[in-house]
DNA sequence: CATGAATGAGCGTTCATTCAT
DNA sequence: GATGAATGAACGCTCATTCAT
């Protein structure tokens, strides 16, 4: 290859893209884009056919990062509440040390540009949490409840939890302890 | 211009808008709703100033509608868990009945162009809801939670309960009744 | 309506587009055709859903003004000779006094965006030059040979004709001439 | 740089060119003409200057393929009319053997980048024709006609029957054989 | 010499909004 | 008030050409 893709080029374009995202909605054109990221318009073309596809990457690279933040140093040998605690408290002080991703995530989750097979394709990079869940899920009150609803719910209450951690700083440990303890009274 | 001559035609546009939100995304054009109306492109602009003004008024009218569903019938006489019970049916159950109006809520939830003022504007309508929360935080485990944060969970587990039962309308009920008891575990 | 469309733009754009098509080829901008004709550029596209909606009716209503010019007067009752040769001088001098429009029809001709539809109208359009064509073959040497074959030569010869006479207008008179006479030589 | 290593990837380029004329119109991108080629973007640069030096060459280049099969075993010691018709008809069935080049060579020929030195180069190539065509027309009835001008009606006519044959193969002979005898005719 | 990433002007088209009718 | 033509900035994307590797 005569002048490889470079690599930072491409995290250029995804940092700036969430960047422009949070700053100007889905909308933010792929020049301003291109721009912030130091290439030419043209050039963004090069990393991603198309604005869509751009987006579809963005969605599922932070996701993996949030995902992979979250299951770092995951133990399944642990007692099943400090597992959901610990993977639910990674989970959210990444958020709290990535707004700006966090923000973008929210935006893009909503996309039309977003394929289905996208949020698929997250799916299976979740099974370790969703594994957690089916054992948590087993001898209590939700034993009947499908897990992908369970998933959700937990995905929903973790989304509000980073939004009153974000907006209020200082609490955000105490938001943080009374979100997962409001989980774990809904799961048993 | 403050009144303008013809509520119907008014209505049209908010159901135009809707249809086509679902249909085309945020990114409708008023061309397009304004012909799904029946009217002219311009004429839209006689009952609505801007597209976002359109946006704003839309999303509060159904988050309206919705609220004024949810709190038919109701009376603070009731037994609470039966009050929050009976609002959280009735709530799933108008979102049953209107899928477009939800699906329209949720991607008008997420845009730029509906304003804070908006958001705020919406708290007050649901007065009666976080006046029930309250008394329903009172002895229990959440007691030193922000009520806008147990609000906002109630409000995130409420639209993952919809979206299950919309996906899944054979077993709507037993969704409804299970997202009911998990959110009670959680504030009990 | 409102503010009609106007006859007067529409025509604008057919000229501008002409002219636009002769100086630059097929390739010339919609934005360079709609300033010409002293639009905006969007405003183009309220006369012509798209670029290639013009090119297509631009080439049939130069071909119909074209062949309106040639079949002016036209009597059915006339030697065939005579019938023929006005047809074809009628036709060569209405090239003759619009170049560009001529100009910007063969370019037309091959162009991709005119679709077969629209040589297809034109057909039509032509039909009592075939009829005369016809009448012409009858107990001629090309008395088996395809109507449509023996069209598209005299189509040939014409436009070779045209373009000596514009290339060379002093003997414009003399190479007319001499193009009737090879046409009707070949047919006789 | 003035003899670029490979004759090969030089033919490669000018079949490529032509395959993707016909696909794709002038408007094909060197881009995939590259690829076609089984050469990188930059590479084609090498070999031509620019798109349109490209172009230039490939009509060029072309036509004199089609020039030199028309005059293949041409003898100047037989009867005008068999010298004429042998011409007419390896003309013609070399377009039959070559459409994709005849149908490239037939938008090139209106193409802006195809420059009038390409045109007058191609007419020196094309001498012997003309040789021929000024003893046919020596004592007939377009004696006093412009040499260029009878070579142009030739050219028109024989485009139109290869037109003719090549879409309804089955009677190509009959076409050719009916089209020179209508120039014959024209000619005497 | 070959490669393919980089460039940036340019394209056809859309659309919220205005305003003449 | 209603209409729909007019506007022109903005958009996503393409492409001939250049040049670092």
């Amino acid at each position: 290859m005569a002048r490889p893709k470079s690599d930072d080029k491409r995290s250029a374009i995804m940092l700036a893209a969430t960047h422009a995202i949070v700053a100007q909605g889905l909308g933010a054109s792929t020049a301003t884009i291109a721009k912030a990221a130091g290439i030419s318009n043209g050039s963004l073309f090069t990393y991603f056919e198309t604005k869509a596809a751009l987006y579809n990457q963005l969605y599922f690279e932070l996701k993996c990062e949030m995902g992979a933040a979250a299951l770092q140093g995951f133990s399944s040998r642990a007692p099943l509440r400090d597992q959901l605690e610990g993977l639910w408290t990674r989970w959210a002080y990444w958020a709290m040390a990535h707004p700006e991703a966090r923000r973008a995530m929210a935006l893009l989750h909503v996309c039309d540009d977003v394929a289905p097979a996208t949020h698929a394709a997250l799916r299976q990079e979740m099974a370790p949490v969703v594994t957690l869940l089916e054992q948590v899920r087993a001898n209590g009150p939700m034993k009947d409840v499908s897990l992908a609803y369970i998933g959700s719910m937990m995905s929903a209450l973790i989304d509000t939890t980073m939004d009153f951690m974000l907006q209020d700083r200082e609490n955000a440990g105490v938001h943080c302890k009374a979100g997962f303890e409001a989980l774990w009274r809904m799961l048993n």
